[in-house]
DNA sequence: CCCCGAATAT
DNA sequence: AATATTCGGG
């Protein structure tokens, strides 16, 4: 029933500030609604004060108060939110290694550039909960729909270089939720393409805006665009349907 | 055959 | 109204 408009939340932690201010202007471009910490205290005072309404944390890796990565932990499990880290030095050590369910930890090089933020939606939508829209097409109503949570795998590129990596694939994953002893709320956003509709989500339509301003008005095609907004499982009839309107 | 934009269908 | 699918042409 309610599916709107999507801000997505993003709480921003650092202990400079002008880099805080830096991340945190872009990502207000973008209709991010931002949040900043400019310490380990702040931030999980934030963290709770905002509980169930943020969804994606973009933190310094050297803090001082604690390890970079126990701050992360404690966030991922208490929180329940994706992390992506910055620092100057990325790709060092326990960076990569002291992962166990990094997967969602996309690890940026400062100093951070609009092009390093501009896939972070895509973390912040694979964490919160998928809002299928399943239509049947049938007229049968005998219909068994249990698993309806359709995700989008994440393809992640390498942080702060571009690389043209032709890539096209589709590819659904179902996942079932695990969880049992939470309260949940707040949701709206997701985008889905499996069966149902596409949606277009502001954060969507805004790479989509981007992709043509890139390409320029005569060289937005379909193909260009779809290539430069890269979101795996979008097609390009999507693009050219949007497009129209 | 690939891909576009327009038209049309759901 | 928003997306998908089909159509005709380059």
């Amino acid at each position: 029933m309610a599916n709107e408009k999507v801000t997505l939340t993003v709480l921003v932690v650092d202990e400079d500030d002008s880099s805080l201010t830096i991340v945190s202007n872009i990502l207000s471009s973008w209709d991010y609604k931002v949040l900043t910490a400019n310490s380990v205290d702040n931030a999980l005072k934030t963290l709770r004060e905002y509980e169930g309404f943020l969804d994606l944390v973009i933190t310094e890796v050297h803090m001082s108060g604690i390890k970079g990565y126990e701050f992360q932990q404690c966030i991922k499990d208490e929180f329940k939110l994706p992390v992506i880290m910055m620092s100057t030095d990325a790709g060092k050590k326990e960076v990569t290694s002291n992962s166990e369910e990094n997967k969602e930890a996309l690890h940026l090089l400062k100093p951070i550039c609009a092009d390093d933020l501009k896939d972070v939606w895509k973390y912040a939508m694979a964490a919160k909960e998928k809002k299928p829209v399943i239509q049947n097409e049938s007229s049968s109503e005998e219909e068994s729909s249990a698993e309806k949570i359709i995700n989008q795998d994440i393809d992640s590129s390498a942080p702060s270089t571009v690389t043209h990596e032709k890539k096209r694939k589709r590819k659904y994953n179902r996942r079932r939720s695990i969880e049992m002893n939470n309260e949940n709320h707040s949701e709206d956003s997701y985008r889905v393409q499996k069966k149902p509709k596409m949606v277009w989500t502001t954060q969507l339509h805004n790479l989509f805006m981007t992709a043509i301003k890139k390409l320029g008005y005569d060289k937005a095609v379909p193909k260009s665009i779809l290539e430069v907004m890269n979101v795996p499982s979008l097609t390009r009839e999507n693009v050219a349907s949007h497009l129209q309107v």
